[in-house]
DNA sequence: TGTACATCAGTGAACGCGCGTTCACTGATGTAC
DNA sequence: TGTACATCAGTGAACGCGCGTTCACTGATGTAC
C-alpha cells in the first residue's frame, strides 16, 4: 500500500528520531530493528526501503541528535547555566533524550565511519558553542571548552553508572559546582 | 578429561581475566562465549562449570579490572601523576588493559546489579585512592577527587569516539594540563 | 603404597531464540494520455 | 478533468546466522579400601 512522499519523508523521520530515543536509552545493539520499526508504528520488512543497514540508521540517529542538540541546548546564556543544565537531575534520569556522548559513551569508538564522524562533529559543535559563552583569549576559551565537556561528560557517565544514588547525587552536585564556576581551573 | 584442582583454579582465572580484556575492548554484547573461551584455550561448552550466565561472568570480569587497577595504578605519587598516566598516549591506544569506566562508559548503566556494583566499588575506590593524592581539608580533597575523576574519564571518552586523532589529541593534552595541574578548580 | 571405582572438568554436538536482512505480494499513489 | 496503467511504500513470512545455553559423553583425577 503506497502512501503519498510526505507520508514517506514523515516517516523515515519518524524512524530516525525513534531509533536516535532507543539507541541513547539501550545501546546500539540493545534494540532491533523489529522493536525501533513497531516503535515508530510500521513493521520491520520496509526497514530497507529507507536505509541501507543498521550501521546506516545508527549514523543518522546520531546525526539526529546532534541537530536536536540534545544535551546541549542553545538557550543557554553562559558556561554556569550549560553545565546545571546537563548536570541536572532530569538529564541524569532521561538517557533516551540526552547528549550522545554520556548515553553511548564508549560504544562510539566500536562502531563504523558514519558514527564516529557523527560524534566527531558533535563534539566539534559543542566544543565551539561552549567556547562561544567563555571570556578571556581564544585559547583559554578553547581549553575551558574542553575541560568543561570532558568534565560534565565524565560526571553524568559516573554518576549513571554508579548504583548508589546518594553517590551519584554527590558527584552531580558536586561536579555542577566546580564545573560551573566562572572562575575555573586553567 | 578431568583436571587437577589448580588446574581448574587456574582455567577459570584466566577466563575471567580474558573476558576482562575482551569485554573492554569489544564491548559486552561485542564478544561471545564462544570467543572468550577460545581465547582462554577452552572449549566453550565448559563455560557453565565455572559460571551461572555471561552475565556473572560481566561481573567478576569488572571486579578483576578493579583489582588489577586498571588506569588507576597505585604507583602514582601525587594527582599530576595520575593525570598524566591515565591520560596518556598508551591508555588511549590500549582500551583493553585500560580503564573500566572509559572502555565500557554507558554500557554499565544498562547492565545487571553484579556488572554495577562492581563498578560502583571501581569509582568508591578510585575517589578514595586519589583523594589521598590530594591536600587540603577532607572537603576539599573529596571534591578534588571526584572533578578529576570526572574529568580524566570524560577526555578520555570524548577523545577515543572522536575519530580525528589531532582532536583526540588536543582533547589529552589540554585535560592533561588543567587537571594536572596543582591548584585546581575548586 | 597399590588398586578399583566414583567423581567431575572439559569436549563437542545440538537446541532455541532473536536479529539483521531478503523477498513476493498488495494496493494506494502518481502519471501519461 | 477523467481514465488506465505503472510505480513503489509498506506488509508479513521466511531465511540464515550467531549466540547463550544444555547435555550426553570422555577420560584423567581423587578417594576409599
Amino acid at each position: 500500500m503506497r502512501v503519498t512522499r510526505e507520508k514517506v519523508a514523515e516517516n523515515r523521520a519518524r524512524i530516525v528520531e525513534t531509533a536516535s530515543r532507543l539507541f541513547r536509552e539501550r545501546g546500539f545493539d540493545g534494540v532491533g530493528l523489529d522493536a525501533i520499526m513497531k516503535e515508530a508504528g510500521l513493521t520491520h520488512g520496509g526497514f530497507y526501503g529507507h536505509f541501507a543497514s543498521k550501521e546506516d540508521l545508527a549514523a543518522e540517529a546520531v546525526a539526529c541528535a546532534l541537530e536536536q542538540g540534545a544535551g546541549l541546548r542553545s538557550r543557554n546564556a553562559n558556561v554556569a547555566d550549560f553545565v546545571s543544565d546537563y548536570l541536572s537531575e532530569s538529564h541524569f534520569a532521561d538517557r533516551a533524550n540526552g547528549c550522545v556522548l554520556a548515553a553511548l559513551g564508549g560504544d562510539v569508538a566500536r562502531r563504523g565511519e558514519g558514527v564516529r564522524s557523527g560524534v566527531t562533529s558533535y563534539v566539534r559543535t559543542a566544543l565551539e558553542r561552549l567556547a562561544g559563552l567563555c571570556r578571556g583569549t581564544a585559547a583559554a576559551r578553547r581549553r575551558r571548552a574542553i575541560t568543561t565537556l570532558a568534565g560534565v561528560v565524565g560526571a553524568m557517565t559516573l554518576a549513571r553508572a554508579v548504583e548508589d544514588p546518594a553517590l551519584s547525587e554527590e558527584i552531580l552536585s558536586t561536579a555542577r559546582q566546580v564545573f560551573g564556576i566562572s572562575r575555573p581551573a586553567g
